[in-house]
DNA sequence: CGAACAATTGATCCTCATCAAACCTTGTGG
DNA sequence: CCACAAGGTTTGATGAGGATCAATTGTTCG
């Protein structure tokens, strides 16, 4: 299936693109399906590509020394991931991406994105804002897992994925997908913490929880948990 | 006293701009003095100045709902600071900037970078590579504070440190000069623990520890401790 | 010298990680 | 269509790592 360029403009970077520019990225990017658990690209990696996911779902991770995960960020369609290692001076991906389903994206060369930025100026601006935005974030969980205790980070996590990728029913229950193990990492806890404190919630009739689903049904007791202070 | 335009080529971000560039971002700049403990911006104020810090020493720090604080980086001389706030959507700054000693910076409009970076790739470039570096920053204290125990945190705080203002002496030791709170507060943990990995490490031999100073004495011991395998 | 502030140290308690075991859910192959 | 395997989830018991609180001891500076 041939992706049309002007659908391009949904990526946030794209947003103020000429068709021209469009069709030109489209055109000379490649188009990469890859399975289940597989990934787009490792941490250390040289990076040649940047993405665009055009559908399924990744998650962006670190690993340290010792094994352990982290999860950084999840990616959904049209969201541009592999960006960060085109500018870094080493151009080496800084953490690997993994798909949470099939998926398919778009790989871009980064030295075409570099070339151009040159003339470009919307671009840049555009991968800034997106910069800031993962700053911003990052800042923001690091703050959280300093001072907050865990059953407000997994609160705050829930409400964070809702806002990035839920899908509302029509009675305002929102439903999201991921394990135990995912949200674990995503609020920097283990999974049976995790797994305890939604059985604790679901006890109180704030969200459904079955395997590998998460169905949140009083969006506004989350957002209790998460803001109450902490007595 | 005046600022030599060409000074602030040693500004990252200018690295690569002409001397007509720093000219008129001088003379368009303005000068801004600030006491000890003191702030250049609040969390939350409009981003109407970015900042190149001229003298003295400053701390970017968030602060959560219950007063907690959270040290998100140390700013010495040549750097600049505030930028985030330049490309934010709502334009404001996401941190406080408060001096760590009498301080002063040159002020920027934030504006006026925005008007020059439209026609300055160079310009937009340098941004995102320092926004790339933040970045990477904040990801690996992510995951150190998610995966790691304290001593070697606090450990890797050091060795941080130490690599962005550490003063060298001849015979290899290192000083270093903040308090224990700041410490902890850039490790993720409290004051006292952060003394209680002080002293143990001192009666180590590996550090030597004062009222608001640290002396690394085998900065290789403290690689030692943050490399370590957990067990 | 004394006030203010930084650091140390001890005692205690609580949150959460860890480990083990059992229980569900889903998909597969006979 | 049932049985079984594989992987996800739950729950309990236990303990360690740090946070917290309180009291004391430096250190610096007016």
């Amino acid at each position: 299936m041939a992706l049309n360029p002007l659908d391009l403009r949904q990526v946030s970077v794209f947003q103020h693109a000429t068709d021209n520019d469009l069709k030109l990225i489209v055109q000379r990017g490649v188009e990469r399906s890859i399975e289940e658990d597989e990934f787009f690209f490792f941490q250390g990696d040289p990076a040649t590509y940047l993405y665009v996911l055009l559908s399924g779902r990744a998650k962006l991770l670190q690993i340290n020394s010792t094994g352990q995960q982290v999860n950084l960020r999840t990616i959904s369609e049209w969201q541009m991931f592999g960006a960060l290692g085109a500018v870094r001076e080493d151009a080496t991906y800084p953490a690997s991406a993994q798909a949470l389903e099939p998926s398919t994206a778009l790989a871009i060369k980064s030295e075409h994105l570099h070339e151009l930025m040159q003339t470009r100026p919307y671009l840049s601006f555009g991968l800034m804002k997106l910069m800031t935005g993962y700053i911003q974030e990052m800042q923001e969980r690091y703050r959280e897992l300093a001072t907050e205790k865990v059953e407000r980070r997994i609160a705050r996590t829930l409400l964070r994925l809702t806002a990035q990728m839920g899908v509302k029913a029509p009675d305002g229950s929102i439903e999201l997908t991921f394990t135990r193990q995912d949200l674990a990492e995503m609020s920097g806890t283990t999974l049976f913490t995790a797994s305890r404190v939604l059985s604790e919630w679901e006890k109180r009739g704030l969200i459904e929880s079955g395997r590998e689903r998460v169905v949140i049904r009083k969006p506004h007791g989350l957002v209790q948990v998460a803001e109450e202070s902490g007595e």
